[in-house]
DNA sequence: ATGAGTGCAAAGGCTTTGCATTAGG
DNA sequence: CCTAATGCAAAGCCTTTGCACTCAT
């Protein structure tokens, strides 16, 4: 799955009228290889080939194409991940000292019953789900130790 | 618990050298009534006598205290309401069409045992859980309808 | 009197947008 | 060729900050 990454976000981009950009190809590279969530910052710093405005409009278009998906934390900067379409269905350490973003995942069980009782509230409430989010806001190991 | 509201809150700042004024006073006021996540630019909305800076400031000072909490979401706004201390654990249902923040719960059965594996997870990376949150994004009732 | 609170205006800082240029199909 | 993509700079916009004034203790 990860071998044909590369297809699967082509196939998605075109889907919506996009091309695959060696620009956008760096992007999707930076955050599969981060393996968690990243800043743009963070992404924009070490390589100054990448023109800042452009880095905000592909991640832009590739949520809009499903590759990415855009964290918000209580952090002044936007994290960005590849979609859980293409990794797989996970929870955030969101560390309040740091900023850091660290991905995370529930025992299945836990997650199935979860999802139901989710579905029940959302079906009350007429209310549509796209997905839910389950974040956990404390200190990372490091920042609990300073 | 909601009738001695003022008292409470009224210790938790004084328990951090800050007053309760008549504008502090009124922005509870505004959340309790609220009942839901409100953002900044509604309370301003026809309350001409509150000053942006002093809402924005007096939402912090409440924060810190204890008495309010800041909810991010895709929203260009923040959003406020009062802390689960003084209201009970819950959990939202945010409209990514017009970015409404609904409150809602889980069955306390479901909430035990979520509550349970996060903490095991969060043990096992060291990682000290100040709180969760678990939102639900999609379209409420009358998003999904237009 | 002394420090907190307030209000107005200005500054900050992440993000978005305009526009001319380049590149891919 | 024709449209998307890019890059630089400038603008936007929510939020924060500076500073002088007021208020409560």
């Amino acid at each position: 799955m990860t071998a044909d990454l590369d297809t699967l976000v082509a196939a998605r981009l075109e889907a919506c009228g996009h091309r695959f950009s060696s620009a956008r190809r760096e992007l999707v590279d930076v955050l599969r290889r981060a393996g968690q969530p990243v800043r743009i910052t963070d992404v924009l710093e070490g390589r100054p080939h990448l023109a800042q405005s452009s880095v905000y409009r592909n991640l832009a278009v590739l949520e809009t194409a499903g590759v990415v998906r855009r964290i918000v934390t209580d952090d002044d900067y936007a994290h960005y991940e590849l979609d859980e379409a293409l990794t797989e269905h996970h929870h955030h350490l969101i560390c309040s000292g740091c900023g850091t973003v660290t991905d995370t995942t529930l025992p299945s069980d836990v997650e199935r019953r979860l999802d139901d009782a989710l579905h029940e509230i959302a079906a009350d409430a007429g209310f549509v789900i796209d997905h839910h989010r389950l974040d956990l806001i404390g200190r990372c190991r490091v920042c609990a130790a300073g």
